[in-house]
RNA sequence: UGGGGGAUGGUCUAAAGGCAAGACAGCGGACUCUGACUCCGCUUAUCGGGGUUCGAAUCCCUGUCCCCCAGCCA
């Protein structure tokens, strides 16, 4: 990945602020962090907060932290770490040495939650839950205080302790924040610092009962390695006056900055790693790996590159207001990428039998195709061609309109790097399908120019039947029909879920070297769009191509504009 | 009826008191052995109302609309 000085791109409001810190001398160095809870997997949202926080890290020559938030035993565990590990790897980012868990931390956390007693600042609470949220107030009314706010610092630190020692039954008490419970902002209504959780944590085991709160472990775990800038999503900012309140109380040695920006949205999908879930756990996809996910590795198994996401999260920007991001871009970034640098094949998707009736029986013969038309040093390779071919049934219409530039009866087309063809006879079945053409070949054409200088207006795809592997390919398209499925306040997301979101089509005929493709590899079927071997399903004996994205289609367009 | 944020073409992002710019989408055209790519052209925006100023997207006042917050989730 390179970095491309040579444009000066205006600066983003955050990588303002740090440029201005680093000028100004507030800090000499950037250290940011990417803090993900391990109970799912990542998706294009978190994309951008990786590019945003390893990009700024890279920028300044800091560095950026991989720290799992693994405060939630129950939600968690070691294979969401795994593949987040991978995720992020295969994105093109590197945390070095800095991988961290905030469960590394629970010991001081502990000791800081002691200070915060020992000053006053925390209490044992003996509420139930349900009495918390009555006691809470309204955004107009004050809350009540506990009846266990004023318990002293001795009794506190004894309970505190208990708690740890697991004296107590899960739910039955918290320690809490001393802080307001009539402040405007609800999270300084003495919030909840740590809760009791009998449950095994993916990391520590049994070694805790007690578990802290988000607000209590990321300002610290920040603090504690030293974060100069905490970039987090915009739900937030109502927690940052508690992030700034936890480590000013305890006046801790340095007070990262927490700044937040707008998460992505994309139409068509969702990007919730909650409804993600949903769609796995109910089998509506087959898996977070799924390549109609816009989950990391959904995307990957797709076919997306790593590059085309990382350009994409660059594109898209960093703001503060809510926005909606086209699908279109994302498929666009991807293009753009594939454009350049997938080789060229040809393979027909819905096979349409030709013969060519004044071609040798039994012949065949080798013909050289470009594997890249803007990059001769992509070399050439032979196609194969003989009597009998395929070529795609959506390519010949009986009754063509005169801006039809395919096959149809009487009219002369190119088979690619091959000959001019001209349909002689239509064969139908007893229905009246089309089930063959017969046409006769040019042979002065060879290789796909007339001596007479003659022009064809179309040039269509296809493969010599005799020598064309048969192939499985799965067209995708967007998983959901609206463009918003998760903000109808009546209507669940799910139901919203494209019937039609995967094709599988198992005739597909291929050129023959498509067989000894390799996992993942991409292509651009010519014509079509770019493909991408599945990274697991994929085989010689059976290949199996997942469509990353068509082609642009100009004449889809049009076409569908007549109707 | 509280607090915290936000409003620039259809969408996203710039413009830091001085020509409202770029990308995607759309439309039209050129080119073409991919109806691809590429190239050219075009349509479309500062939430409303006041004010300050020679000059306002930007500063001030005011109104409207949208998002977030009452988990022992993160």
């Amino acid at each position: 990945m390179t970095t491309e000085p040579s444009i000066v791109k205006p600066l983003d409001f955050i990588r303002q602020i740090i440029a201005a810190d680093l000028a100004s001398g507030k800090h000499q160095t950037t250290i940011t962090r990417f803090p993900p809870e391990p109970n799912g997997f990542l998706h294009i949202g978190h994309a951008k907060s990786i590019c945003l926080n390893f990009g700024i890290a890279r920028e300044n020559q800091g560095s950026c932290h991989l720290r799992f938030d693994d405060t939630n035993p129950g939600q968690e565990s070691s294979e969401y770490v795994e593949a987040i590990k991978k995720d992020v790897h295969w994105l093109g980012f590197d945390w070095g040495e800095q991988l961290h868990y905030a469960s590394d931390y629970f010991e001081q956390l502990y000791g800081f939650a002691v200070q915060l007693i020992e000053a006053g600042k925390a209490y044992v609470c003996d509420l139930s839950g349900e009495e918390m949220r009555q006691q809470r107030g309204t955004p107009t009314e004050p809350g009540t205080k506990s009846p266990y706010r004023e318990r002293s610092v001795a009794e506190n630190l004894e309970l505190f302790e208990q708690m740890r020692k697991g004296d107590f039954a899960e739910g039955e008490r918290v320690l809490r924040a001393k802080i307001d419970m009539a402040s405007p902002n609800f999270l300084l209504r003495d919030p909840v610092l740590y809760r009791i959780m009998h449950t095994s944590h993916h990391r520590t085991g049994d070694s805790w009962c007690i578990y802290p709160m988000y607000d209590f472990t990321h300002c610290l775990s920040d603090m504690l390695e030293g974060i100069t800038h905490s970039l987090c999503t915009l739900e937030f900012e109502n927690n940052r006056p508690l992030y700034d309140w936890v480590l000013d109380t305890l006046s801790t040695p340095c007070h990262p900055r927490q700044i937040e920006f707008a998460r992505l949205n994309i139409n068509y999908t969702v990007t919730s790693k909650r409804k993600l879930r949903q769609l796995v756990e109910e089998g509506h996809v087959l898996g977070w790996d799924d390549p109609r996910m816009l989950t990391i590795s959904g995307l990957r198994r797709r076919g997306y590159t790593p590059a085309s996401i990382r350009n994409f999260c660059e594109i898209i920007g960093v703001g503060k207001r809510e926005s909606w991001i086209d699908m279109g871009v994302l498929e666009n970034a991807v293009r753009e990428d594939l454009n350049t640098h997938a080789p060229r094949v040809l393979a027909v998707l819905d096979p349409l039998k030709v013969v060519i009736t004044n071609y040798p029986e039994g012949e065949s013969e080798e013909l050289e195709a470009r594997n890249h038309p803007q990059d001769p040093e992509a070399g050439t390779r032979m196609l194969p061609f003989s009597r009998e071919l395929y070529i795609e049934r959506s390519d010949f219409m009986e009754d063509a309109p005169k801006k039809f530039f395919r096959l149809s009866l009487g009219r002369e087309v190119r088979l690619r790097y091959a000959y001019f063809i001209t349909c002689t006879e239509v064969i139908k079945d007893e229905e009246g399908e089309v089930i063959e053409l017969h046409c006769s070949y040019d042979p002065e054409t060879r290789g796909g120019n007339a001596p007479d200088g003659r022009k064809v207006k179309g040039t269509i795809h296809w493969v010599s039947a005799a020598h064309a592997p048969q192939a499985e390919v799965r067209l995708y398209d967007r998983l959901f029909t609206t463009e918003f499925p998760d903000s109808d306040k009546e209507q669940d997301f799910k139901s919203f879920l494209n019937p039609e979101s995967l094709q599988v089509l198992n005739n597909c005929r291929v050129e023959p070297g498509l067989a000894t493709a390799g996992a993942s590899d991409r292509f651009q079927f010519e014509r079509q769009g770019y493909f991408c071997t599945d990274e697991q399903e994929h085989r010689a004996e059976r290949p199996v191509f997942n469509r990353i994205v068509t082609l642009r289609d100009s004449w889809a367009k049009v076409s569908a504009k007549k109707k």
